[in-house]
DNA sequence: TCTGGGGTCCTAGGACCC
DNA sequence: TCTGGGGTCCTAGGACCC
């Protein structure tokens, strides 16, 4: 066991958010909700600009984040907006704008890059460091790393240290914002076991909800449960997982690269769609899909063996359909032809309210084009 | 007018091969 | 013939995360 490593977890703090404020200083200390649809410039003068109002929106969609204001109003990810609008009515609402915030996240990786050699990328606004290495202190290491960040980006970031993974992710939690906790083993029962079981990262609300109606609530409970109990109530793997996780055990390394194994685009309707009635506009959507995901396969020099659509009915339930072929596709119209194939394969028994295009079964585009006799598949 | 969009991993059954 | 067993691929669904 690698007990002596020291692993950081670092986590933006309100990232979406926080991008928003240094663009708009003027909305520093008001709830701020980051989410929905872009909308219309709003004809505000030049310098008294207009922001959207909470309590305005009209229309499907979700929080993306929000501000720690707004969060008092208990307005969090996930949430509906029109929910949210009736919790915070006079909160500023903006559209989120990914292209800013992978500029904001490329720019804080490079900064703890500048500190710190190895990272883990966890996605736009969290990363996992190894600080196995330095001699210092933790808490100098990781003043260093903020200085770094907040230079870079003018935001603030909160960092937990552990001796793995599992447990630095909760640390970095505990004292948001701009927050800093080093944990010990030896603080595991003191600081961890108290706290709700959901905190730890793959226990989520099934877990959660199926381990209250066991009588468990924190982790400090869940660490008591018999191995075996776990086991029978959750199945072998998962039930030694829960009882690793709840003792702080995890050994899992960091990874520092990865190749991605399936790309989709999908897009939640205005209103819910008739498979007959709405058809011309289905086809439309799907052949849209189609687009993109040829697009961004190109755009990585990747090709799918793997093609699935996903729809999304008004009831929410789900159903997928997928296709695998024997030589990799890679043009909008390939996917569209194999997709034909899953269309046929649902029951369209209710209105629609999402569709998707998945390809999985990712190989490199060169490894497609290197087989001359394929070479006429790529005419679009 | 509750409930987005992009991913990963796990499970489980059936086909197919040796 | 004993209806064995591995191993891998494919498909569908679901939990979970950011």
């Amino acid at each position: 066991m690698s007990s002596s490593r020291r692993i950081a977890h670092l986590d933006m703090d309100a990232f979406f958010a926080s991008v928003e404020l240094l663009r708009y200083p003027e909305l520093r200390g008001r709830p701020v909700v980051v989410g929905g649809r872009r909308v219309p410039a709003p004809e505000g003068n030049v310098g008294n600009r207009v922001f959207g109002r909470l309590g305005d929106y009209v229309g499907r969609g979700v929080v993306t984040t929000s501000t720690y204001e707004a969060r008092a109003f208990g307005v969090f990810s996930g949430m509906g907006l029109m929910q949210s609008a009736r919790l915070a009515p006079d909160a500023v609402l903006l559209p989120a704008d990914f292209e800013a915030y992978r500029d904001y996240s490329r720019r804080f990786k490079q900064a703890v890059l500048s500190v710190v050699p190895v990272i883990e990328d966890r996605g736009i606004d969290e990363i996992y460091l190894d600080l196995t290495e330095f001699d210092e202190p933790s808490a100098v290491i990781a003043d260093r790393i903020k200085q770094a960040v907040r230079d870079a980006t003018g935001l603030s970031c909160s960092i937990g240290i552990s001796p793995n993974k599992l447990l630095s992710k909760i640390c970095s939690d505990l004292d948001k914002p701009d927050g800093l906790t080093v944990l010990l083993m030896s603080d595991l029962a003191d600081r961890i076991w108290p706290l709700p079981v959901s905190k730890v990262n793959g226990i989520g609300p099934k877990a959660t909800q199926k381990l209250k109606s066991l009588g468990i609530e924190s982790i400090g409970q869940l660490a008591q449960v018999p191995v075996g109990e776990l086991q029978s109530q959750f199945g072998a793997h998962y039930g030694r997982w829960l009882h690793e996780a709840a003792h702080g055990m995890d050994d899992r390394p960091l990874e520092t690269s990865r190749q991605p194994k399936s790309l989709s685009r999908e897009t939640t309707f205005e209103r819910n769609l008739h498979v007959r009635h709405d058809r011309t506009e289905l086809t439309a959507i799907v052949d849209n899909l189609c687009l993109r995901v040829a697009d961004d396969l190109q755009r990585k020099s990747l090709a799918c063996r793997t093609v699935g659509l996903k729809v999304k009915f008004a009831d929410f339930s789900v159903v997928t359909r997928d296709v695998s072929v024997q030589v990799p596709l890679q043009g909008a119209r390939q996917l569209r032809e194999a997709l034909a194939d899953c269309l046929k394969r649902i029951d369209w028994h209710d209105r629609i309210r999402l569709l998707g295009v998945r390809a999985s079964g990712l190989t490199d585009q060169q490894d497609v084009l290197s087989q001359p006799s394929q070479l006429d598949l790529w005419r679009t």
